[in-house]
DNA sequence: ACCTTACGTCAACACCATTGACGTGTAAAC
DNA sequence: GTTTACACGTCAATGGTGTTGACGTAAGGT
């Protein structure tokens, strides 16, 4: 098939399907998410996105090269709507945070397709950008450039890696997640505190603990280290 | 089908299959693992995995309930394996960094098993122990045990949420992990410094430490924080 | 030696991603 | 305004996947 690919640019041919829909990168990338939003990630099928369009499913394949390539559209479009509206007050702390918190919670609202993409290096527009920004902030927090790479690696990732963590946690079969929270209290509540002394003395703290997520908690804590790290000449 | 697993106490008629391998829930467990770390993650399939254990695919059916039950039990194992061997020291900081980067390299040896089964709460032995020692190190480093136990999750989302993320990029089909890669010669190394200064200002050492896991890096500020956060009286 | 039944096997089902061939309708060329 | 080229939606087929019900055989208890 050589290529059967035409990049969004020059698409000027844009014959209707047989029902009617007139199809587009764009048209595709949304549908599949809100797919995925409605049914879960299981749906998300080629065919099953190509009766959502109301194609044949082998329409998609003028579109995107494979499914895997559509993962990355959506991967990135996620980046691009948790980065909507941000704006740099020029505090780096700050900043940081609350690009943190932005991914994290934006991923969170779409679970199903968060886990697909979380793990993806996409280099489309929206991501380019994200990292250009991060780096931006570390960089004139007055951070040397070797740290400030090693700092956004660790950033970025600790971001996403919770992101999906979350989400994955979310987009659970309702049955295996209710399974999965009711260990807590079935078992780690009745572990003996001679075999789990630790356990057994944290157990209500603990257990109130786990109910959310653990990442704000561990950003704040990087961006404790980070701040204590940073070159004296820096500090304001 | 009504039920068709019998749990592994109770086997008694062990039947050789017609290549004349004798199984056992273990020998299955054991086989999957291998499959995964010498042919990567796309051999793990129910009819391959029959093949490499010379029997009929849905005899596997007869151990467990589904694949989403078999990959469970990979996960279990692998968490043994985490630990296996492992002794404190005493040095609260050198045995959450142990425990940390045991349980990410032992998730990464078995990345396909790593991504389902890191999310899980499963309330078995191995679990249970992990959670013990770990609050045992906070607690008896002289954290308060509000402390401790917020410091507990943040440690342990964190391996395990980076463990998930580096596990599922190299679970990968190899096509996919190999274009993911390429993306950071092919466009981030090809920026232009008038749109994106940041990333053109620190390409090379971008570069280079997107390679390896932010991991460590990470967890050594997490543990930085953490001893910045000790209580006066507690300090040796 | 007889039963019971566990468990390995077989065949079938429903789904999946992907591809090559085909023809039609569109937009550009003249 | 007609013609022409080809983009792109459609169809059919291929070889993969997990899973299940029916079946017979050999193992264990008696």
């Amino acid at each position: 098939m050589s290529e059967r690919v035409i990049p969004e640019g020059g698409r000027k041919r844009r014959r209707p399907t047989k029902q009617g829909s007139v199809l587009s990168e764009q048209l595709i990338v949304e549908t599949a998410l809100r797919l995925v939003a409605q049914h879960g990630a299981e749906a998300l099928s080629v065919r099953r996105l190509g009766a959502a369009l109301g194609a044949d499913p082998s329409a998609l394949y003028r579109y995107f090269h494979n499914t895997d390539a559509l993962l990355l559209a959506l991967a990135d479009e996620m980046i691009g709507r948790a980065q909507e509206g941000w704006r740099a007050t020029g505090d780096w702390r700050e900043d940081l945070r609350s690009m943190g918190l932005r991914i994290h919670a934006c991923y969170l609202s779409h679970p199903q397709a968060a886990v697909l993409g979380a793990y993806r290096t996409t280099g489309r527009l929206h991501e380019t950008r994200a990292v250009e920004r991060i780096l931006g902030i570390l960089r004139s927090a007055g951070f040397p450039d070797a740290f400030a790479v090693r700092a956004y690696h660790a950033f970025v990732d600790q971001a996403l890696a919770f992101a999906a963590l979350d989400a994955a946690a979310l987009a659970l079969p309702k049955a295996a997640r209710e399974a999965d929270e009711a260990v807590w209290n079935s078992v780690y509540g009745r572990l003996s505190a001679d075999t789990h002394p630790n356990i057994a003395a944290a157990f209500p703290l603990l257990a109130a603990d786990m109910r959310d997520s653990g990442y704000p908690f561990a950003l704040e804590l990087m961006l404790d280290a980070m701040a204590a790290l940073r070159p004296a000449a820096a500090e304001a």
